[in-house]
DNA sequence: TAGATTGTTAATCGATTAACAATC
DNA sequence: TAGATTGTTAATCGATTAACAATC
């Protein structure tokens, strides 16, 4: 397989490469050419935006064939850096903690939760999902011992900014936080957050929205 | 108070609602102004980005003061339908499920879970966070009869389409999508979808990038 | 060959940011 | 008053979409 050329590849555009890769996984075995329009009705998209995708990964296709779709899963894998997986610990053994220790999706994406931290000392030593759970003063020993890179944030708001210090101390590199609390973190320390507040905020909205339309349209 | 007009929202703005909700709920009781310096600088923002999203509220503000907070407090929560509180039913009790009927921060949000759904007759009759179970097939009758507007979609992707479906029947109007699945459904039905994969997608890449860069300036 | 599909260049769209007069 | 802050208009930036020649 040629050498790829990657160029800059915009946000968008890595958010929705996990899409890519959950259709070209699923792809019958002997599909070995997929097209960007196949793609694009699959998503819901169009094929112009997922050949622009696709041609920022460096991939190039076939005329009349589309693009190989070994190769394409391939690149993806690597750019999101995929391919291989990553040890991860879970601080916060809360009821979201909890759900992500348990959570099977993620060895899909290179992800393999080892093991959960919290500071109740009644959690510590039970296991969680078959996964052991250590007291969070032993964060920092077990992260440096065992070389992990990426903490899984999900303790109260409270306690968030302090507990995110004690994983960057510990040598962690990335931290997905699922709280609500904005992190000021060393600039080298990757932060990522999922928030839920914001993709219910579109939901409620839009039924707002659609209400007022339809006391409209009634009177 | 006098009359907003609201001009359209755009959905960036929206998604940024919520931070500036959290904010101003947490303003000190006797600050009854806050600035667009304030609120940029507690969520590393632009003054000029949330004077233009408060603009977009068709809200005020005065010279030398800022905003009334209080003000801008109802027009957010009342633009996001967060004034009065919804009902929802949560679809799917495995981990994910679970944590969503246990985490208590929804109600901030004007959410309010009253049960949970699934198919699994072990998990039936029994209490999760002190909410009841019941089996999917009484799914439609207690919709209905609740008028839920808003369902929790946590099932396993394999049956997220044929559970939607039926969300949809039984009258909900609104599925917060917890899936990996992209949900076609009538146009009047409003889905969001939140995509974990997409945003451990930009963390790991970030990661990907951070390595590569590390190893040239050390060449 | 004919026609489907890629891939490049340009146009459009929309969000963010800048500039600065108005205001309290 | 002086100066901080709003709010409008314009500039910039970046992503999406359109157009269409090249290609297999």
């Amino acid at each position: 397989m040629e050498k790829e050329t990657i160029k800059y590849i915009s946000q968008p555009t890595i958010k929705r490469l996990p899409l890519y890769l959950n259709i070209l996984r699923n792809l019958p075995k002997d599909q070995n050419f997929v097209s960007s329009s196949y793609i694009a009705a699959e998503l819901k998209l169009e094929p112009i935006q997922v050949r622009k995708d696709v041609s920022s990964l460096g991939i190039t296709g076939q005329a009349r064939m589309g693009f190989n779709a070994l190769q394409l899963i391939e690149t993806i894998e690597s750019v999101l850096g995929w391919s291989n997986t990553r040890d991860a610990f879970v601080v916060g053994v809360g009821s979201l903690g909890t759900a992500i220790l348990g959570y099977k999706g993620f060895e899909d994406h290179g992800l393999k939760i080892i093991a959960g931290f919290d500071n109740d000392v009644k959690k510590v030593t039970t296991k969680v999902h078959g996964r052991e759970i250590f007291h969070v003063n032993q964060l920092a020993e077990l992260a440096r011992r065992m070389n992990i890179q990426i903490g899984i944030l999900t303790v109260p708001n409270e306690v968030a900014e302090i507990t995110a210090n004690l994983m960057v101390k510990a040598g962690i590199k990335a931290i997905w936080n699922f709280t609500q609390t904005k992190l000021f973190m060393p600039h080298d320390v990757i932060v990522e957050r999922v928030d839920l507040a914001s993709s219910f905020a579109v939901l409620s909205s839009k039924l707002v929205e659609q209400k007022t339309k339809g006391a409209k349209s009634e009177a």
